[in-house]
DNA sequence: GATATCGCCTGAAGGC
DNA sequence: TGCCTTCAGGCGATAT
């Protein structure tokens, strides 16, 4: 599933392939994925030119000659970027077409993801107000406790709270809470400001190595050419159930916290 | 206001 | 082989 470093390397590679191209159609078939409404969409986008590809935790900005619309790719989205005549991609719902034949198609499998169009900066604004700092930004260790203290609730919940923290998924949450040897189900203003220090640490060196990767391709996530990122092959607890911790050697365990698998080693995380 | 739960949605995997 | 059930999960809406 796509999280921070997974859409970060997309954003970066559409940045290459898409700033300067002028959208010339639009074609959808799964009217729930285009916002406000397809129309709406659809009238929004075209005949605009994409300036610019930003990022806001999971969700991409782009900007357009006249507005913004924004993409998430929630569980399973794909944004692949094809010639016309490239053979068809699965799963593909919308697909913004530019000139030179040149397309971006979007993939969604599970159809949770969208694409918005947003008219304004105002409007744009009011979107990403919601999202609370990303760890790799400017979130100093005295912010990120505060953070912390505010709430009893279990720490790898919070971190998926994109409220609160912007850009944390399942794969990294528990990777980072075992780097920095938290139990998940620690309650966040229970961690010491040494603990927290070594979270926020911990967050940042998963980001990094996913980047360095290009992402976990899970069964879904690829690259705008259709690549696998590789991150996977170094998950620390992650999907990791009844394997051996590479610290201590006792087997991996799997919870389930907040309706989502958890995975921890018994031994390096402690209550 | 904070927290917990539900529903969206479909492909893949496993059981029979 | 084919059908059925279970699992995966980000996030907004709703309930407590």
């Amino acid at each position: 599933m796509p999280e921070l470093p997974e859409v970060e390397t997309i954003r970066r590679q559409l940045e290459k392939e898409i700033v300067g191209k002028t959208i010339v159609d639009v074609w959808w078939d799964r009217p729930k994925m285009l916002r406000p409404r397809p129309e709406a969409f659809v009238n929004g986008v075209k005949n605009r030119r994409i300036t610019g590809v930003e990022r806001k935790a999971k969700l991409l900005i782009f900007e357009l000659s006249d507005g913004f619309f924004v993409c998430h790719l929630r569980l399973s989205g794909r944004l692949l970027v094809r010639r016309k005549d490239d053979k068809p991609d699965d799963y593909v719902h919308v697909v913004l077409k530019f000139e030179n034949n040149k397309e971006l198609r979007f993939a969604e499998a599970r159809l949770f993801g969208y694409m918005q169009y947003v008219e304004s900066q105002e409007e744009l604004d009011k979107i990403l107000e919601k999202y609370g700092p990303e760890p790799l930004d400017d979130l100093t260790a005295g912010e990120f406790f505060k953070i912390l203290q505010k709430t009893s609730r279990p720490i790898k919940l919070v971190l998926l709270d994109q409220n609160r923290i912007a850009g944390v998924g399942n794969i990294y949450a528990n990777d980072a809470l075992f780097l920095a040897k938290i139990h998940p189900r620690t309650p966040a203003n229970s961690l010491s400001a040494s603990q927290s220090s070594s979270l926020l640490k911990a967050i940042e060196q998963v980001f990094k190595e996913g980047l360095k990767y290009g992402g976990a391709s899970d069964q879904w996530y690829r690259q705008v050419h259709g690549e696998k990122g590789s991150y996977q092959e170094h998950f620390k607890v992650y999907g990791q159930a009844g394997q051996v911790c590479d610290v201590c050697g006792t087997k991996i365990k799997r919870i389930e916290l907040g309706g989502r698998g958890t995975f921890f080693c018994p031994q390096c995380q402690t209550l």
